[in-house]
DNA sequence: CGTCGGTGTCATGTC
DNA sequence: CGGACATGACACCGA
């Protein structure tokens, strides 16, 4: 009994304790308020986000078109256009960048021990981790950046690679999830099987080997770059310096490059090209006039004038946004097909690098071209360029620095680089240049994001189903959310107690004529059927009565009536009978009624205990009582109203664990919403990365040196900054521009 | 005979 | 401070 009853208290403790961690973990209100509602309408909205875009095909388009970046024929027009399209289909994705760095939290430290950058650009080697969770250079697998977004979504137990650890139930359903959303998406199951990725790895290197043609744009020659440095003597920053004399040779081709950059990442309304006057970075850096940063606004001739103008600042943050995302991404499949196998060696083949080349500091996209855009496309912007207002949608791309952007501005940028070079590549950076990439996600851990994120997994861990999520997402449709029963909420409790005390306040006007029912034999303890049955006739009744309607004790004042109506219906059975039926209430009378029987208390329990007390003040002095009767009848009261304490109390507590299974209920329901969600999330911003990525990729790829020579992702890299402006700088200086930040942003945290 | 749920009762604390 | 009430603990009872 004593355990039974410790089992009850100890389960409905454990119970609340239960209720009340979910209800800290998972606080839904202000998630609900802080979080889902732009959530919800990104997914509920008009966003592209959950509408599939065929980006698999899309890469391929563009890898098609990768294969002959010299060729001339291609239709560089509808390319821009087909790029800018494109990017303005990122941009209807509306992810808000607060929304997405939510769920681009939880990076491993260790892969940002070399590369931790707090910007909110996002290595590709991170996001290429999921997809290729192995080095095709050593087998092992490294916990670098390589890996970040794998082992991030791992931890968000949305992708958990078979191979690694044990799989729980939760983790294969969620990975079934993510599954047929990548079927959807063209993906094959193999994306996360990690033996299968191994092998996938090992046939990109053999085919990195054969070089394909959509390596070609990388297959330059030597690069004549020089690494000089100049060092802000104040600062201590460090900045590729630039040569003098150097500038223009090949500036109108790298100028039409980052117009199509321009073009693929419109930010800027302003159309003019000063960044064709290589002397105009030089006047933006007035203190640094000899070393200039190879700058570049990157301007859509698309979109000046004739198109609708941009927001600058927006636009730049939408894309930041989408560079955060593409560390996130799982499928690189583009980058796979690019660098996938292509180890350090042969990006030094290709550009006949050997791993300590000085590269000239004097690369600017100035000097960089597009290789296929020469010859046609020079002369096709070449007026364009000279008077930018002439600007029109007929001009494919415009380069061109929006602003003057002095050197710190341009160097305080974010590296886009990372966020766009796959594993791979980034190992080979290491390898040969020694530079480690930042850590995109630096700056974007954020610890409420990592409760959220951890929220997540705990709702994975906690055995949740998302299968079972979806259902019981279409079965409750309707809004979750804490809302508690106000009919089982405690406060009825109340209105029960209430409706209590007022029966027990309301003051029973009865005279005492049922007092004559009640003929005691004076002396006998034995009860004297005939005289009890009056008394005790309603007994079994009004006990019953009372047990069953304790919930509304009002009812309880018409006791009195029921007494005269209960009593003694057995006067024409017989005496056996009699006998019989009396024995029988006899039994059904509480100790209490036999004991007041037996000391002749000369009104009814009921009474005692229902009256008020002045009018039950008012009764005891009525009688002449002795003090053992008066004391029996206080305790009778005592008992009796204990008794019905008693089994409100028991009400309510079973009201109270009701009331906590519905609310737990509520709140699994919550938590499969809200994992569902997630998986949602995790979809769209796969589809996001993918995009940034080609966009990326195809830019790059189409930048050319002053001799007509791509630039080496292994060394270079496209950064952006906060002005709108994208530069392409070494990556030695990235990443040491990423460590400084990383640096700042560690001691503005102390 | 033990278990379990329901109930009554007591002690104690709170309002 | 006394009364009403709430509640934990315990005992009792019947299924």
């Amino acid at each position: 009994m004593l355990s039974l009853k410790k089992y009850f208290t100890e389960g409905l403790i454990q119970f609340t304790i239960l209720l009340s961690l979910i209800g800290v973990r998972v606080d839904v209100d202000t998630y609900l308020n802080s979080q889902l509602p732009p959530l919800r309408e990104i997914i509920l909205g008009q966003s592209s986000a959950y509408t599939q875009t065929q980006f698999h095909n899309l890469r391929n388009t563009l890898d098609g078109y990768g294969i002959h970046p010299k060729s001339v024929d291609l239709d560089y027009y509808f390319t821009a256009r087909r790029l800018l399209n494109q990017v303005r289909a990122l941009d209807r994705f509306q992810v808000p960048t607060t929304e997405v760095n939510a769920w681009l939290v939880h990076r491993d430290p260790e892969g940002s021990v070399s590369s931790a950058q707090p910007s909110p650009a996002i290595t590709l080697e991170n996001s290429s981790g999921l997809q290729d969770g192995t080095n095709p250079d050593n087998g092992v697998r490294e916990s670098g950046p390589e890996q970040g977004f794998g082992e991030e979504l791992e931890d968000l137990g949305a992708v958990a690679p078979p191979g690694n650890g044990d799989l729980t139930k939760e983790d294969i359903d969620l990975i079934d999830i993510l599954w047929r959303q990548d079927i959807d998406l063209g993906a094959g199951r193999e994306i996360f099987d990690y033996s299968h990725r191994q092998k996938e790895s090992e046939v990109d290197k053999e085919r990195s080997d054969g070089r394909e043609p959509g390596d070609s744009w990388r297959s330059g020659g030597n690069e004549t770059l020089d690494r000089n440095l100049l060092v802000d003597g104040e600062t201590g920053e460090s900045f590729p310096a630039q040569v003098p004399g150097v500038v223009d040779q090949t500036a109108l081709s790298l100028e039409e490059c980052l117009r199509l950059l321009e073009a693929t990442f419109p930010f800027g309304e302003n159309s003019e090209f000063p960044a064709a006057d290589a002397s105009h970075l030089n006047e933006a850096v007035p203190t640094e006039s000899e070393s200039s940063v190879i700058q570049s606004g990157l301007l859509s001739p698309l979109l000046t004038e004739t198109e609708s103008p941009f927001d600058l600042e927006q636009q730049w943050q939408d894309l930041m946004s989408i560079m955060e995302m593409q560390a996130m991404e799982v499928n690189n499949t583009t980058a796979e097909i690019l660098y996938n196998g292509t180890n350090g060696d042969l990006l030094t083949a290709n550009y006949s690098l050997a791993p300590n080349t000085p590269i000239n500091q004097n690369v600017s996209l100035h000097q960089a071209s597009l290789g296929s855009c020469t010859q046609d496309l020079s002369s096709l912007f070449s007026s364009e360029i000279e008077s930018p207002s002439v600007a029109s949608s007929s001009a494919l791309l415009q380069l061109a620095p929006d602003n003057s952007t002095g050197l710190n501005t341009t160097f305080g940028s974010t590296n886009l680089s990372g966020i766009f070079f796959p594993p791979q590549l980034n190992s080979t950076v290491n390898e040969t240049t020694g530079p480690e990439l930042p850590d995109p996600l630096g700056g974007l851990l954020d610890e409420a994001m990592l409760d959220e994120i951890s929220l997540m997994d705990l709702a994975i861990e906690e055995g949740f189903n998302p299968v079972q999520a979806s259902q019981l997402e279409e079965e409750f449709d309707s809004d979750s959310g804490l809302s508690l029963d106000s009919s089982h909420s405690p406060v009825s409790f109340s209105s029960s107690e209430a409706s209590s005390s007022s029966s027990s306040s309301s003051s029973s006007s009865s005279s005492f004529s049922e007092e004559g029912a009640v003929g005691y034999s004076s002396d006998s303890e034995n009860v004297d059927f005939e005289e009890t049955e009056g008394a005790v006739g309603y007994q079994p009744e009004y006990s019953k009565f009372c047990r069953m309607s304790y919930q509304d004790p009002s009812e309880l004042r018409y006791l009195p009536y029921l007494e005269h109506v209960g009593h003694n219906h057995t006067y024409n059975m017989a005496p056996e009978s009699k006998e019989k039926q009396s024995d029988f209430l006899d039994k059904q009378m509480s100790r209490d009624e036999h004991r007041a029987r037996a000391m002749k208390i000369p009104f009814t329990n009921d009474k005692i205990i229902n009256l008020p007390v002045e009018e039950f003040n008012e009764l005891l002095s009525k009688y002449q009582l002795s003090e053992a009767q008066l004391s029996l009848i206080r305790d009778i009261r005592r008992r009796g109203k204990n008794k019905m304490a008693a089994q409100n109390c028991r009400k309510r507590k079973l009201d109270t664990i009701l009331n906590l299974e519905r609310d737990v209920g509520d709140l699994q329901r919550d938590k499969s919403k809200l994992l569902r969600e997630k998986v949602e999330f995790l979809k769209s911003i796969r589809q996001m990365k993918q995009k940034v990525q080609n966009l990326y990729q195809e830019v790059f790829g189409r930048l050319r040196d002053e001799n007509g020579q791509p630039y080496s992702p292994n060394q270079y890299s496209l950064q952006y900054a906060s002005d709108g402006s994208v530069i392409l700088i070494p990556r030695a200086l990235a990443d040491q521009q990423a460590r400084r930040k990383e640096r700042k942003q560690k001691d503005r945290r102390k």
